[in-house]
RNA sequence: CGCGGGAUGGAGCAGUCUGGAAGCUCGUCGGGCUCAUAACCCGAAGGUCGCAGGUUCAAAUCCUGCUCCCGCAACCA
């Protein structure tokens, strides 16, 4: 009846996590999805071959390690090991996990950037842009913030650095051609609007695909002061690591599962998959790949973590206080389609007391309890069916196609609610039939055991169904029903549970309910955990560690000294604020009329996010006076109101202690 | 006027394409039951579907304008 391996293969990837350091809740949500796709589609009779690994390269990197004394090879053979810690620890049933230190990826990577530049798809020129030298970046225009840095707000000077670039726009026609044609390549489809608009149909400009900056990364064989872009080298591993070779030598697994049947990525990368790497492989005559899907973020709470914020949630704490299939439910169930899921551990204990604990736990462990105690565990199909049992009946051997339909449309949190809705219906039978009360009369005892039976045989249904997301409950539950997980092709059908066979004596509390009291206690010690590893981190890479929660300390770069006469160049005055509005062209920048003395000097500063025009008018504020006046998104500014920034680049206006008329010296 | 997404009972969401009695889960309250993990089942309260106009016999849904939130804005991966 099984129907494995016989239709076709299923070649699937997640994007390879970013080794700078260890990954978080959020980030482990697209590892477990990915599993439980991979699994169902196993079940359900594919070839699927399980890719995931992380991404090793990049300047980030090679500074953290820096910072930390560590080469960077240390450092990222640390942080994957960690990673595929967790991914193992999640129970994620990948088949191959890539490494972009990987030698035989990087060779590959060398070849293909050879390939590429010997075609005339990747030419030498010059990056121009404004550069930042104590930063050592590069910005676009765009990115800069008041026109200067905006990583340490100094001033930028035009530069030019030789680089390798990638002609995009030669592919770019054939690209929109296909994502028009091929309406299910970008998932959810709301993101193939955003990636048209944004970026294919206004034009796209080559990309700079080599760095100089930096040498942590596969080095360009040619011209080797040049290191192969992070992105290029990193979406090359769909490819390399199942055995593509440039040379045309690609290997069998590579000819039998390119091109892949699933992208799963972030949200945040979809740029890079529906545009990059699609030209990337028109570039290496390859077939694109058949879907791409951007799931979207777990936020605590509905921000994004940061260990900063100290508001980070590890799987290893997840998984500690709930198990590694509650926190699978979780993460799974809570995240819907299209936008952003929120985790808090409110929420967690909610779901899973509700959930797990109540609907499913409880009712394996009253159906065998009931088994037990009237018929010392056997279960056994008497016939004696009655009108109500047609309901159950229908619900049960209809999930598994609605689970499929879901699955399809990579809806995993609305599968697993329609096996729930099994699992609820399950529930209300008992409540219909009332065991206990057939229990009584010795002329009721087939209807009690064919009871008994439906419900053995609609949560062995459920129970199979479920076994894609969480693989150990299911296993338990159906060895606490002595028998085993049913093939896909026969989760339609009602009864096939063998007739006779015997139950577990002791059932085993599948989810201990949990009191979100406690929870809160331990989670509050993991929270001080976190800190002090966070604070140690801190201190290990030579940063002053943070003080109090809403009092750190911050060290910036330190300038160059300077003579009390560069300090008396500077004119700061007293100003007040007599009106203030949004300037409409922008979203950051306030316009303020500022009466300095008996001069009234027009200010434009990207405040506005934190402070409102209204609240701006009377203000007593501190103004630098004879800076140069600039246009900002064409508004004149004449000035400066001096602002406090901290790490997060939260702005505060500073206002003289004690009233001071406005015109007031500031020395 | 840069692009896009969102706003639905206390919380989280579906419904919007293809107009036709406002739905799901959790929480709250009341009732039932006792096989079970104070679990399960039934019922109730609770919403001007962001605001203002318009189209229509009929609008959460279509059109126009507005407000607020959130992403993205191309070499920080």
């Amino acid at each position: 009846m099984c129907t494995k391996c016989n239709k076709g293969k299923y070649y699937m990837t997640t994007a390879i996590a970013y080794t700078s350091g260890k990954p978080h809740i959020g980030n482990t949500y697209e590892v477990v999805l990915a599993d439980s796709i991979a699994r169902f589609k196993r079940q359900e009779g594919y070839d699927v071959y399980f890719q995931t690994g992380t991404d090793e390269h990049g300047q980030k990197i090679q500074e953290k390690a820096e910072k930390l004394g560590k080469t960077p090879k240390e450092f990222v053979d640390q942080v994957a090991g960690e990673v595929k810690r967790i991914w193992d620890m999640m129970n994620s049933s990948y088949d191959s996990f890539v490494r972009t230190t990987d030698e035989d990826h990087e060779r590959q990577v060398t070849k293909i950037f050879k390939k590429l530049y010997d075609q005339g798809d990747i030419y030498k020129g010059a990056y121009e842009g404004m550069y930042c030298t104590p930063c050592e970046s590069f910005w676009t225009e765009s990115q800069l913030v008041d026109g200067k840095c905006p990583d340490c707000g100094r001033e930028v000077t035009p530069a030019k650095e030789e680089a390798y670039f990638f002609k995009m726009s030669k592919y770019a026609d054939r690209l929109i051609e296909h994502i028009n044609s091929h309406p299910e390549f970008i998932q959810p489809v709301s993101r193939k609007n955003e990636m048209m608009n944004n970026f294919l149909l206004p034009g796209l400009q080559d990309l700079c695909v080599s760095r100089t900056s930096f040498n942590w990364g596969v080095v360009v064989d040619f011209d080797p002061k040049h290191v192969v872009y992070v992105w290029l080298d990193a979406l090359s591993n769909y490819i390399t690591k199942i055995g593509y070779d440039a040379d045309g030598n690609s290997t069998e697994l590579f000819s039998k599962n390119w091109p892949a049947d699933l992208h799963l990525i972030g949200k945040d990368i979809i740029r890079f998959h529906t545009i990059y790497w699609p030209i990337f492989l028109m570039a290496l005559d390859l077939p694109l790949p058949k879907q791409i899907f951007g799931h979207p973020w777990l936020l605590q709470g509905g921000e994004k973590m940061s260990k900063s914020k100290g508001n980070v949630i590890y799987a290893d704490d997840m998984v500690e206080l709930f198990g590694v299939d509650a926190t699978r439910y979780f993460v799974l169930h809570e995240m819907p389609f299209e936008h952003d899921g929120i985790i808090t551990w409110e929420l967690v204990v909610e779901r899973l007391n509700s959930d797990l604990a109540n609907i499913l736990g409880n009712l394996v462990n009253r159906t065998v309890s009931m088994c037990n105690k009237y018929f010392g565990g056997v279960v056994a199909k008497t016939g004696a069916e009655e009108a109500v049992d047609k309901e159950l009946k229908e619900t049960a051997t209809a999930a598994r196609d609605k689970v499929k339909a879901k699955m399809d449309e990579l809806r995993v949190a609305d599968a697993i609610s329609e096996v729930f809705t099994v699992l609820r219906r399950s529930n209300k039978y008992i409540d219909e039939t009332e065991p206990w009360v057939l229990a009584k009369e010795e002329a009721k005892k087939d209807r009690l055991s064919e009871v008994l039976y439906n419900l053995t045989e609609s949560i062995t249904i459920a129970a199979s169904l479920l076994h894609s997301f969480l693989p150990e409950t299911a296993e338990k539950i159906v060895a606490q029903l002595s028998t085993v997980i049913r093939d896909f092709d026969n989760l339609s059908q009602f009864g096939l549970y063998e007739s006779g066979n015997k139950v577990t004596e002791q059932p085993e509390i599948l989810f201990a309910r949990l009191d979100i009291k406690e929870i809160m206690e331990k989670v509050t010690t993991i929270r001080e955990k976190q800190r002090a590893e966070f604070e140690e981190e801190q201190r290990a890479m030579g940063e002053a560690p943070q003080q109090e929660e809403d009092e750190a300390a911050i060290d910036i770069e330190p300038k160059e000294e300077i003579s009390y006469d560069d300090f008396m160049k500077m004119q700061f005055q007293v100003g007040e604020v007599i009106a203030c509005e949004a300037v409409a062209k922008s979203k950051k920048l306030l316009c303020s009329q500022v009466r300095v003395g008996s001069q009234v000097k027009q200010i434009v500063s990207g405040i506005r996010k934190y402070y409102s025009p209204e609240e701006m008018v009377g203000k007593k504020v501190m103004v630098l006076v004879n800076l140069k006046p600039a246009k900002l998104a064409g508004v004149l500014s004449e000035g400066m109101l001096l602002c406090a920034e901290n790490e997060n680049g939260e702005l505060a206006l500073l206002v003289p202690d004690k009233n001071m008329p406005t015109g007031a010296e500031i020395c």
